[in-house]
DNA sequence: TCGACTATTGGCAAAGTGTCAACAGACGAC
DNA sequence: GTCGTCTGTTGACACTTTGCCAATAGTCGA
């Protein structure tokens, strides 16, 4: 019953198996699935995994990488518009996305990093700061290491206020959307008393 | 070399189990650490372990339950101060708190969700629920659930905010108590526009 | 059609996990 | 002081899982 063993290019091979592998991390912890079942997931042997990954924990990290990442998409020129319009544009571009994307986004989200052994923290590190830079951009502030810092610590609010819209119903979108501009515009702009 | 076998009582002998594996996990990831090195650390035979916990995983989940949790130490009465004022008051209270213990709250408060199937998550979550629950006693506001689950979204943001603070060096501490205590005003108090 | 390249497989050896019957401190009864 | 029971603790056994590697077989160009 061995359906013919097929051969791929070893990208399209790695995201078959990361993508089969993300399907069964959603429903059970790290370390109740096995590299068998990942394989037999994937459709493919099991030294396979290893031959592309390395390890297991490797696969794991590779799965959390590709879901962590915000959607690239573009957010349309705000340039000429007053910064509360721009930033209540950005935080609904924000939410829109998780919206769309979140589930994984926010399953992926809180994941850091004593499993995973700082490699994992680091995952969720370069997410948030990379999400911090494009939301100086958007709110169209110049992009200096202090200012980045603040916004980068909103990133883990905004994982969570999301959480409580969409999965647990205790905010609706509005509120959220509400109190996540202020905090943004709070976090932008406040002066700290020297 | 056999040192010759303890006998403790049940209790004495988890808390120093748990204790054993905290060390080890704060700097090796969850897979990484065998069983027998868990038991090697706590100085006990590998078959204990399981006597105790059942499974490894239910050690590593101990040790996040009893890391997480914020001290109990108790906050001045500040019923008579207007509500900025206990806002600040508070914030610096948990600010100290994360100045003292903060270490293992900090590691421990990232790991979520994926690893530990849904039962990390929901002692991260009860962490913050607890913690909403304080706050909003020590602000002397009413204990709803609509108020508790916008305090509840704060709880990662206090965490960000702290790595940021201790970890990075990259805000002080006045700073984030400053953004903190007006962050905390806003999700108290706002009203959503309806 | 042949040959080289390499993606893919299956099986092996080492390591790890959970279970269990047997062992031995501790404590009360006498 | 000695015996007997209770139960905390141990070491070994059976089973699963992991990472590795030599052998296999698609695929593409000559």
């Amino acid at each position: 019953m061995t359906a013919t063993r097929s051969r791929l290019a070893p990208e399209a091979r790695r995201r078959q198996i990361v993508d089969a592998a993300r399907t069964l991390y959603v429903e059970r912890p790290y370390d109740e699935v096995s590299t068998a079942e990942l394989a037999a997931a994937a459709g493919v042997a099991r030294g396979l995994i290893n031959h592309y990954f390395g390890s297991k924990r490797d696969v794991f990290l590779e799965v959390m990488r590709s879901s962590i990442r915000m959607p690239e998409s573009e957010l349309p020129d705000l340039s000429d518009l007053p910064l509360p319009e721009r930033a209540r544009r950005t935080v609904d571009w924000i939410l829109e996305a998780a919206e769309t994307y979140g589930h994984a986004w926010l399953a992926a989200s809180g994941a850091a990093d004593l499993h995973g052994g700082g490699e994992l923290q680091a995952i969720v590190d370069e997410a948030d700061d990379h999400a911090a830079r494009l939301t100086l951009d958007a709110l169209g502030l110049p992009d200096d290491p202090h200012l980045r810092a603040r916004l980068r610590s909103l990133a883990p609010l905004f994982k969570s206020v999301c959480r409580e819209w969409q999965q647990r119903g205790t905010l609706t979108r509005a509120e959220a959307a509400d109190l996540l501009t202020d905090t943004v515009l709070l976090f932008a702009t406040k002066e700290t008393t020297r």
